[in-house]
DNA sequence: TTTTTTTTATACCGATTGGTATATTTTTTT
DNA sequence: AAAAAAATATACCAATCGGTATAAAAAAAA
């Protein structure tokens, strides 16, 4: 069973989650927090040490969340050539899972945390750097299974994928426009079907 | 002969643009900005309303600055299809130039400025859309000039395009990693030379 | 050069910032 | 049910926040 301090930690977290990826760090305040808990600074501060420690548990709260996802999405795919185009599905639908993040903590976080005294940058870049070896392992997978074209570099593949990904991300959310990721992931999955499928 | 008043907004912009592209709104502060520029609180307030406007002119003189170059980067090519390749070779090299403006605006402002209650998304929207149209009209005349397909969509083209480089940018900003904006200007130079060249 | 206007510095404003000591309440253990 | 432990609320802290009234200084106009 959960302690009473755990399901409050849990429950801060879910609070205020969202907030951090749409305000940013600097902008979101304790009373934003608060506010949004409904608990006072001393719970908060008795279940978490500062801002920042809140803001990290925050963000990997996040990650875990979208990580899952991801996974979940996947299952529907028998082969790893099938995992690969259902990644790309996901992120085609990316808008309404990232609504309820409160924008794409990947992007947020990273662009916020750039330049900042926190801590926050280096669990981006954990993110990014697993996100993007989970992508190439699959190619691998692919192309063991002979669905993928053996002279296909997996790092260099995944790097591409994962960067056009980010660039719709932020064109979608900076002009609220859904069309950028739906060009994107057509496209990449255009890429997929006429350059690595073998 | 500039009066002394505008003097010294152009050099509070000067000084503190790179401040609010790098740290963002919320985290930049008046205290700053008087270390920076070395004026009290008084002068700045002397010369612009408040912060909000003070960091919209920050914005715009960076902008100034990125499409000054743009263009001027330009210059060296004689033909739109010239032109073209040289818009990305500005975005090859773009972590020198981006360097002295903080970082990237156009990235760095729109993600900070989402969700926020200043006015600088609608600014960086409008940059995006005129630089969108400013690359469509390209190939438009590239079209006209016979070095580009006619059943190419510049609209579309530009959208690909201006997404696939700010995702490079966001990369390489996040991870430090500059090898992100060759790969991805490397990608689209090919296209160009690929699928959009007659 | 004197007067007028503009610009800047000083000193302040109330509000809010992140954070904490302590008392009270609520859980958990016994 | 009583005692011990943990979690929460209250009240506070100094520091800083963005912003302003006013007076001194500097520049522009006369």
């Amino acid at each position: 069973m959960l302690t009473k301090a755990a399901k409050t930690s849990k429950m801060i977290i879910e609070k205020v989650a969202p907030i951090f990826t749409s305000k940013g760090y600097s902008a979101t305040s304790m009373s934003d927090i608060t506010q949004a808990t409904g608990l006072t600074k001393g719970a908060i501060y008795g279940n978490f040490e500062n801002k920042e420690q809140l803001a990290i548990a925050a963000f990997q709260k996040n990650m875990n969340d979208l990580l899952k996802q991801i996974a979940k999405h996947q299952e529907k795919g028998k082969t790893p050539l099938q995992k690969l185009y259902l990644i790309t599905d996901f992120y085609r639908h990316y808008d309404q899972f990232s609504k309820h993040l409160g924008g794409c903590p990947i992007l947020n976080v990273g662009v916020d945390s750039n330049n900042q005294e926190n801590h926050l940058l280096e669990h981006v870049q954990a993110v990014i750097t697993r996100t993007q070896h989970t992508i190439s392992k699959l190619v691998a997978l692919a192309q063991a299974a002979g669905e993928v074209k053996k002279n296909i570099d997996g790092d260099t593949f995944s790097k591409i994928l994962y960067t056009r990904i980010q660039g719709a991300v932020f064109m979608y959310q900076t002009m609220g426009d859904r069309n950028y990721l739906t060009e994107a992931t057509n496209n990449i999955d255009a890429i997929i079907t006429n350059e690595l499928k073998s």
